[in-house]
DNA sequence: ATAATAGTGTCTCTTAGACAGTATTTG
DNA sequence: CAAATACTGTCTAAGAGACACTATTAT
């Protein structure tokens, strides 16, 4: 906490000093999805200067009556219609000159949501791929085009990016990407689609049956040319 | 970003509505250090309310013209003279009533210090051991006595725990809390404090040679009573 | 020599990867 | 039946834990 060796006037002091001249928090949201085997974010398009016609990532200001939490789930839920998504602080940008227009300082937040579930986005929205080059910084991918990031929001993508490959070790947030019921075989896919690379079928599928994490339906997919795979769901106990 | 689907307009106004009218920020800092096989932290002492004599984690304002992290270094410099040590942001904190004056964010950092190089400390400033009991927030211990933390600064003592500890099976950050050239010995009684439990010599050893992290300098300890270990180094290639 | 810790070699057990073989579905 | 994928069983290789043994230092 601040100013621990001040005396309680001084610290009013500091607070009338800085009460009209310190940074404006914002959350950003990355909300993931995964369509054909490609990672996704929903972008929102910026009408006006700076970044004027580049993405964004959709954001918000916190309010003085609301988490940080609420803020995060207040923006997604405006973006998107959508609550009961996996959402989790990611990291806090804070760069002096990250917004030209003024001082901000973004708490992003990742979601990850099944991209059904998206559907319809709101107007200016759009689900754009992410296109990744080793050692620069990501961009968006849409039918063939490459369009770069307004503000730093391509640093907060790979970021994110990042932050799930590392999850992905040891945590169960792939299921937030897919229908509550799943195969196996979407369930590896989706992993292949954020780790960037294939993994072994049945080192995969021993793992995450030992887990104890998925549970067993008895049913099967329907409408595939060949033999169905069963369904899993999440475990509930 | 804030208000893409806004015009500029928009923009501005709201930013004057909330210009008088926005959360403070400040970075709070874990300065972790071990003595004697006990996880310490840098405190200091509140002389105000709220939380009057509570111990709290260090911290301060982030200042219009400094980074997120420049102000950490800064008030990491205030507090203890130092620089170079591993700092890395932990989470941020944006409870409504986290400070009971007023609305506060407040970015927590962690920094890992060999305790030799946090001597002498700052008036008002101690260093207090981590006191863990499962399934309730942590406290600090100092001579058989227990005391609570001010704000919410338990919670962010145990978040950083549980980020030292997850980061420990896969990163190099341990070797903060030791000198610059220490025994693999002195390595595992480092990760056995962090983690609360004891660990395999053979496997230790073996692991964190193969990492190729480590580079063997030939030289011993000196003073032991029995059989001196070899120093090993950061590999600095 | 003894005590105590540093460091090495080897065995076993667990787990991941590879691969072969069986099962199930549609056309 | 053929094609394609789901699922099972087994072999192998790598790594972790256990343990025995050797090495080095002070008393």
């Amino acid at each position: 906490m601040p100013l621990d060796l001040q005396s309680e006037a001084d610290f009013l002091k500091a607070y009338d000093q800085n009460q009209f001249d310190r940074p404006s928090i914002t959350v950003d949201l990355v909300v993931i999805t995964v369509i054909e085997r490609r990672l996704q974010i929903l972008c929102t398009k910026r009408t006006d200067h700076p970044f004027k016609d580049l993405w964004a990532l959709p954001g918000g200001f916190v309010r003085m009556e609301e988490s940080l939490d609420q803020a995060a789930l207040r923006v997604l839920q405006q973006k998107t219609g959508l609550a009961q998504v996996y959402l989790e602080q990611l990291y806090t940008f804070g760069e002096v000159q990250r917004d030209p227009r003024m001082r901000i300082v973004s708490v992003a937040y990742y979601a990850l949501v099944e991209h059904q579930r998206i559907q319809p986005l709101i107007p200016g929205a759009a689900l754009l791929a992410i296109q990744e080059s080793s050692s620069t910084l990501p961009t968006l991918g849409h039918e063939g085009q490459s369009y770069p990031l307004a503000f730093d929001h391509a640093a907060i993508v790979a970021t994110c990016l990042q932050r799930l490959r590392g999850k992905l070790e040891y945590s169960p947030i792939a299921f937030g990407l897919l229908p509550k019921l799943f195969t196996l075989r979407q369930l590896q896919e989706v992993h292949e689609t954020i780790l960037g690379h294939k993994l072994n079928k049945d080192s995969f599928r021993r793992k995450v049956l030992a887990s104890g994490k998925l549970e067993s339906t008895g049913q099967t997919e329907q409408g595939k040319d060949f033999r169905p795979a069963e369904l899993y769901g999440l475990r509930s106990s």
